[in-house]
DNA sequence: CATGTCGTGATACACATGTATCATGACAGT
DNA sequence: ACTGTCATGATACATGTGTATCACGACATG
């Protein structure tokens, strides 16, 4: 009855409907049985192929993150050659709010990991959890590089414009979650900070 | 064995409990059973005092939510006599974010409501939600008024940036929850803000 | 004194969840 | 052709959850 499978295939398959769920019903909502539904395979598969539910939670988390990555290499691209530091600060901090279908699902997504994280310390610990340090980090590089430029002013301390900005998207993400407002209005406070207080 | 009991004190007691342990272990963990167990009564009482487990949760809600008003009440009258526009905001903004104990668990705890929320958008919209809007309002009002006394530039946009501002401390709230920063450092953050791009 | 409502306990029910167990057909290597 | 590993299914188990039911003693009111 079963050949021998691709195993990565279906792992991706049964992942997959994980973070579909996680988007239409909230991470909560995503049981191993509600994810081997969704997936199209039985429970025993799921079990199969991931051994443990923190296994399937981690290998989704990892997928989530390389999806995000991607969206923000193509906002990137997408604000036009050659990138400028403004026009990439300006990329990244946008394309993290949901405004549109992928960065709302992100975000729900992302929201219920958090959540899980802060119930749970211990359980998502051994993953790499030192990822918003590197965008941190990364950004307040593209700050640095703008004071060079003359784009930011020279005054600005880098370390923190960019800590208060990244709280401030977070912020507004879970303000357009919550339903308090629409994507595009918080698109629009963010870059109303963006022009007028950081940007010369 | 039972005499006519103050129903209010017994339903303090039990509410009180349930937000002891949202603080401890998390919202997630406040069963009825945990509640009743912390509270020192029988899980039948907890029932009996609040039918469902959904009027618990807004009765503890409701609680919570006069406990950060004391809070802002206390912070804003700390500021300093007489009250200026500048201290009210900065006095607002500053005690929401996690600091010491009690902002800790107010954070904590809003944070597994605004999860529930999320989960589950109905069960507890009965309860008002307009809250942040009322704050963003009040907030926008004192930006307005620090604008007539010079305090704020007056091109200056009170919405967008009363938005931004709570955006950002919620955004700082979660990153101290998460154990990203300590709760000084987002304070920092914070008074960056509000010193350098804010107030004149 | 009788009676009914109040406060409380013990326990049952129905369900969902993560995980474990057992069985069995299919294919590969010998 | 045989045998063992692979892929899969069906089902069981232990636990935790919110809610419901039944019983019973205490007190107030008539």
């Amino acid at each position: 009855m079963a050949a021998r499978v691709d195993h990565e295939e279906r792992r991706t398959q049964i992942a997959e409907a994980l973070l579909r769920i996680a988007d239409t019903q909230g991470l909560q909502s995503a049981s191993m049985r509600a994810v081997a539904a969704e997936a199209g395979v039985s429970l025993r598969l799921v079990q199969y192929y991931f051994t443990t539910k923190e296994a399937l939670l981690l290998d989704a988390l990892a997928r989530l993150q390389s999806q995000l990555q991607g969206r923000m290499n193509a906002w990137i691209a997408a604000a036009g050659a050659p990138p400028t530091p403004r026009s990439v600060v300006t990329a990244i901090l946008s394309c993290i709010v949901p405004t549109d279908a992928e960065s709302s699902r992100i975000a729900r997504t992302y929201n219920g990991y958090y959540t899980l994280v802060l119930n749970d310390p211990d359980v998502l610990e051994k993953h790499g959890a030192a990822q918003p340090a590197v965008l941190e980090g990364f950004l307040a590089r593209q700050i640095r590089a703008a004071q060079q430029t003359g784009e930011v002013a020279a005054d600005k301390d880098p370390e923190l414009i960019t800590a208060g900005l990244l709280a401030m998207v977070n912020g507004l993400g879970s303000s357009v979650l919550g339903g308090q407002r629409s994507g595009e209005d918080a698109l629009a406070i963010l870059r109303y900070y963006l022009d007028t207080t950081l940007f010369t």
